[in-house]
DNA sequence: AACACGGGGTT
DNA sequence: AACCCAGTGTT
């Protein structure tokens, strides 16, 4: 075994965290739970899964359980969590291993990787975590750590397959799932992005980042560019019985499949007020605007209501095109909105 | 290779 | 405001 594997996996040993989705010292862990907390934790922290995950497996214990949930159920207890894609492959690929697989997970990275949503990293943890096949999971805390044991200043992404190869060599064939945990661990908890604590670091000596007094600087990355910013607006129709008309999003893009407050695209140039509103019905609007920022831009949300909830029989006439429908209001949170829809329904639902 | 795709936390 | 986070899928 190579000295610097020796090191991290003792390491480890005394200094691995808790968590939920982990098995006990010496057990297996369970691959759905596995799973789940991988496609939870893409580009999302461990504060915010914890939260969530054991929400998940608490309302569907089993892989086939969540397989057999409607579709809809699944989407709104991934709402707030962000990037839907991964709740909807989520669903598919719980459904494609029950009935193709006979409920049993892939257990080589190859074959992890034909399912909806594993994509390399994931691939490689779960085989390693869940299985103990010997491969490597490199997420952004595995580069950063690898990145700075070797002093790869070559910039992200052209380096990916550099650093890849130096994990390699580094992975041990016997425990390569504690190798995984331990990687991500030490990124995690001394070897982080900004002011590493490398006077605790168990690889001091071997880092050579640390030697040059580089380790803060790498991995580098490209800069991004900026953010622009988009407008929009959203329209709060109220019925006199206590519900409120929403709908449901296309299937692709932002927010896809999830629910939403009827909207106008988001562009950068709002239609006129007296414009394009829903059913033509007369709107007052509200002072407050929504801001929220996703992935690639900022938007800003300007909400609009009725003066008064519309009356049940003149709601009747209106011609809900698909998609649409009446929701009763003290159901709200329990629709599955995405965040910046929660944010809009807050402000709306109060009072001016 | 570049871009689309959320949200929350830190600095 | 910029950066970060247990990335994947599409083009």
């Amino acid at each position: 075994m190579n000295r610097m594997t020796d090191k991290m996996l003792r390491w480890y040993a005394r200094h691995a965290r808790a968590l939920p989705w982990r098995a006990p010292p010496g057990q297996r862990p369970d691959p759905y739970h596995v799973w789940l907390s991988e496609i939870m934790l893409q580009q999302t922290t461990v504060a915010t899964v914890r939260k969530r995950f054991d929400d998940f497996v608490r309302r569907w214990p089993t892989l086939r359980a969540l397989a057999e949930a409607p579709r809809e159920e699944v989407l709104a207890a991934w709402a707030g969590l962000g990037y839907y894609a991964r709740a909807r492959n989520l669903h598919k690929c719980a459904r494609e291993v029950t009935r193709t697989l006979n409920g049993q997970f892939p257990q080589t990275p190859r074959e992890l990787k034909k399912l909806p949503g594993i994509g390399d990293y994931t691939a490689g943890a779960i085989a390693a975590i869940a299985f103990n096949h010997p491969a490597v999971a490199m997420d952004t805390n595995a580069e950063r750590v690898i990145a700075r044991l070797f002093a790869v200043t070559e910039p992200l992404p052209e380096c990916k397959e550099t650093l890849r190869r130096h994990a390699e060599e580094l992975l041990p064939k016997d425990t390569p799932g504690d190798f995984a945990q331990a990687l991500m661990d030490l990124g995690a908890i001394i070897c982080t992005p900004r002011d590493p604590a490398c006077a605790l670091c168990p690889l001091m000596e071997d880092c050579k980042a640390s030697k040059q007094g580089l380790a803060e600087d790498l991995p580098r990355k490209r800069r991004k560019p900026p953010k622009p910013r988009r407008t929009g607006r959203a329209f709060w129709i109220e019925r006199a019985d206590g519900r409120v008309l929403l709908r449901r999003r296309p299937e692709k893009g932002m927010l896809g499949a999830m629910v939403e407050i009827p909207s106008t695209d988001w562009d950068g140039a709002p239609p006129p007020f007296s414009g394009e509103t829903p059913f033509r019905l007369e709107f007052e609007r509200l002072r407050p605007h929504v801001r929220h920022t996703f992935t690639h831009f900022h938007l800003k949300l300007a909400l609009h209501r009725l003066p008064e909830p519309l009356p049940i029989d003149r709601a009747r006439l209106l011609p809900l095109p698909p998609g649409w429908f009446w929701h009763p209001l003290d159901k709200l949170d329990t629709v599955g909105l995405p965040t910046v829809m929660k944010k809009a329904a807050n402000l709306l639902r109060g009072p001016r």
